[in-house]
RNA sequence: GGCCCCUUAGUCUAGCGGUUAGGACGUCGGCCUCUCACGUCGAAGACAUGGGUUCAAUUCCCGUAGGGGUCACCA
């Protein structure tokens, strides 16, 4: 009998949900789902400085964009509570108590200036600064500005058998008697996350790959509060294509951004997954799927470089499995947004089940859809090319043809543009190509039939007449 | 620079001592076809490098190179 792990997310509230950050909280959902555990949602606000309402809304939105739900968490009270960093600080400042009673930790009256001081005469003679101990021996007085430190020790090194990257040791040297607490009393991120994984009783800590040199400081500190330790896992970073630590230059990095560019959330999440995870050569996992077959040991060391191009493909799969009631009421926002007046009609319906295979992402719906919603953009070179002198009969006769069909479907207009070719010994697509110009303003589009029938007969005729009158 | 981590095609990956090194995105070509797309068939394309260990290394060990991360009273 093994007690479910409490895992947790704990991201500051600086900006939006981070691709990254969405992906390591995907991570530890899946694994509290997968095993019966918790999942709690931590807002790490010491830095106030850059933590904003704002963050913290965008993070809880992107969350549920994607399905991530808490057990424990903002809105979710339990006994890990309180969830926001800045409701705890009575608690790191008892264990930081705790430590220097212990003689674990003890007070620093080092000014900030004669630490950057020290800082710069250590740039000069190009060595690693590293905290003098200067305070180190020096009692303990309260009303003295002061920072509280943690004592590291001097000789050995501190390792651990991380989950996704094996064994990993930090040797003491490189370290040093890091601030815990600040003069104002609230503490540094390493003993933030330290004094709140144990008291939450988190057994499971999934985070970025950039913490892994921290995790030495709060193992050691972990073992001066005398915590047992949770197990570690350290996902690789998301990489741009320049193999540079993906960041705003290299496009879209939040969630809800994605939203906006017509993802589905479930795409996103597929794809977030399988970057850095696999299942054989599954491509394609629905959120039970994932939940079912998510394995630690599945999951890769290496950083991985984030494609859109495969992101797009995997939300075509997606895309294109939704119902064309779903496909619609999906679409519908973007219309809005790009302001076409769609309405959740027939005529949406039909426009969607012909973009189903043609369009990967809601905004890719709405661009090849445009022509069936506004006045069309004759695209130059295709009217000079199909909107001729020579092809004028072809269109009049279609024109004319459409003209006697006063409620045309499908089989008529096969009829109708086969009568039309045969009657010329013509290949269907020398009609075709220009109808298609003259309907949609382009070479491409679904099939001509369906065009028309998208466009419905009044509004076919129209762009056929102003297509004929526009031939010199 | 110190320390830590990583290294299979352009990209994501399978592989866990013996494989024609598998799949996917992308790319290129054929087929399908009224265009585009879908679908389908096919092609090109990878074990960074040097030493070991072993009967046998993509796989285990060490070095080198390359890449990434991190060195705050940020997180």
């Amino acid at each position: 009998m093994t007690i479910p792990p409490r895992v947790r997310f704990a991201p500051s509230p600086t900006g939006f949900l981070h691709i990254g950050g969405a992906r390591t909280a995907l991570f530890n959902w899946l694994w509290a789902r997968k095993t019966g555990g918790s999942f709690l949602l931590r807002i790490e606000d010491t830095d106030r400085e850059r933590s904003t309402q704002q963050a913290v809304e965008a993070i809880f939105e992107g969350l549920r964009w994607l399905g991530l739900d808490w057990d424990e968490g903002p809105g979710r009270p339990g006994p890990g509570g309180p969830y926001f960093q800045m409701e705890r600080l009575d608690l790191y400042r008892a264990h930081a108590e705790q430590l220097i009673r212990q003689g674990k930790a003890y007070a620093c009256y080092c000014t900030r200036e004669e630490l950057d001081a020290g800082r710069a005469r250590a740039e000069a003679a190009k060595v690693q600064f590293r905290y003098p101990g200067t305070c180190r021996e020096k009692p303990f007085e309260p009303s003295r500005r002061h920072v509280i430190r943690f004592r590291v020790p001097e000789a050995g090194a501190t390792g651990w058998d991380d989950l996704v990257k094996g064994p990993i040791s930090t040797p003491h040297d490189t370290l040093q008697d890091e601030v815990i607490l600040r003069s104002d009393g609230v503490p540094l991120y390493n003993f933030g996350v330290v004094v709140d994984d144990v008291t939450m009783g988190i057994t499971l800590v999934a985070r970025g790959d950039d913490h892994v040199n921290n995790t030495a400081r709060q193992i050691l500190m972990y073992q001066g509060l005398g915590a047992t330790l949770p197990v570690f896992a350290h996902l690789p970073m998301i990489l741009g294509a320049d193999g540079k630590r993906l960041s705003k230059r290299h496009g879209a990095t939040s969630v809800t951004e994605y939203r906006e560019l017509g993802y589905l959330p479930q795409a996103v999440a597929n794809y977030l997954v399988r970057l850095g995870w696999s299942h054989g050569d599954q491509e394609i996992f629905t959120l039970d799927e994932l939940v079912r077959y998510f394995d630690w040991a599945q999951v890769g060391a290496t950083a991985g470089v984030f494609n859109l191009e495969k992101m797009l493909w995997v939300n075509h799969q997606w895309l294109r499995a939704l119902s064309d009631d779903d496909l619609a009421r999906g679409a519908l926002p973007h219309f809005q947004a790009a302001g076409l007046p769609a309405a959740d009609d027939q005529k949406l319906r039909l426009v969607v089940r012909q973009l189903r295979e043609r369009a990967k992402s809601f905004v890719e719906v709405v661009q090849q859809a445009r022509c069936y919603y506004a006045p069309i953009a004759l695209d130059p070179k295709a009217a000079l090319k199909l909107l001729t002198p020579e092809t004028r009969p072809l269109l009049q006769a279609i024109r004319d043809g459409l003209a006697g069909l006063p409620a045309p479907d499908g089989p008529q207009l096969t009829a109708l543009f086969d009568g039309v070719a045969a009657a010329r010994g013509l290949g269907l697509g020398k009609v075709a190509q220009p109808v298609r110009v003259a309907l949609t303003g382009g070479t491409a589009s679904p099939g001509i039939h369906d065009v028309v029938l998208i466009l419905g007969r009044t509004e076919a005729l129209a762009r056929l007449d102003a297509a004929i009158a526009g031939i010199p």
